[in-house]
DNA sequence: AGTATGGGTCAATATGGTTGACTATAAATT
DNA sequence: AATTTATAGTCAACCATATTGACCCATACT
């Protein structure tokens, strides 16, 4: 059992967990709104950027979405040419995703906001804080 | 600017808030997807919960979404007899929002497994660091 | 040759959100 | 007393995002 004040002590973490999420979402959603792109956009190219020639079936395993729910969007970045998808040498099934300049420049702008945040952040909290909570966040995505 | 090294470190944040994030709204999504719930279900009955009288107008101005999005979830829980609706006698427009038994029965469990998250974590993480990850998540609530 | 894998697409369906328009009721203002 | 504003609720049209199931094609593996 968990004491009532320490009951408390943790909703307060859930309520900073959900407000804090959307606050750090918000940035590349404005941006992204204006293009009529969405969320999984910004994920594919976030995705993608950090790990180039990237296959499909990895993009579906971190995103944890459907190939179908995959396929619109990856279409859409193909079509506007901020994503490229080129045959891999090794194993001519797989695509391997990478950003074209164009696709770099959108991707750092979205993620450039979220930056900025943490860099605030981090800045005002200091180095050990940092640390901790990325230690937190750490062992939070293990469950 | 932003140092190639200190970027990959923000970069590494960004992925750990997305992952943590998921894992975290991961237990109450599971079980309300039994009931044929989602995760709005979810937050009207955690902050009904947490403020009970809340009127539907608080309700929107917390969640953030339009009274349209709001209703057929919300009415789905009175209908359930998970959420009760009761006219306020200061001001008899208003609709004072409270769980029932049943309601907090079912809150309890879905906000009960993230607070065991929550609970695992700090503890093994520590007071120092429960304190640091709540101020920068409460710094980045107000962006 | 046969099976498995990676990728792509179609259809049907569900959910969750939007905006706009409108109603009913109650409170506040003039 | 009449008008305006505020709270709540509902209908309709629309759109985005996701699901599952059924297929297909090309390539690789056994």
């Amino acid at each position: 059992m968990i004491k009532e004040s320490r009951e408390q002590q943790l909703r307060e973490a859930i309520e900073l967990f959900f407000f804090s999420y959307r606050a750090f979402t918000h940035g590349p959603d404005e941006i992204l709104a204006k293009r009529g792109l969405g969320r999984v956009h910004h994920r594919i190219l976030y995705f993608v950027g950090r790990q180039p020639g990237l296959s499909v079936n990895d993009l579906l395993r971190v995103l944890q979405i459907s190939k179908q729910a995959l396929n619109p969007p990856l279409r859409q970045l193909l079509s506007m040419e901020l994503v490229r998808n080129e045959q891999s040498k090794a194993d001519r099934r797989v695509r391997e995703l990478r950003l074209t300049p164009s696709g770099k420049r959108l991707e750092a702008r979205l993620t450039g906001t979220q930056i900025l945040q943490l860099e605030n952040v981090f800045q005002d909290q200091g180095k050990k804080s940092e640390k901790a909570w990325k230690q937190i966040m750490q062992q939070l995505s293990e469950d």
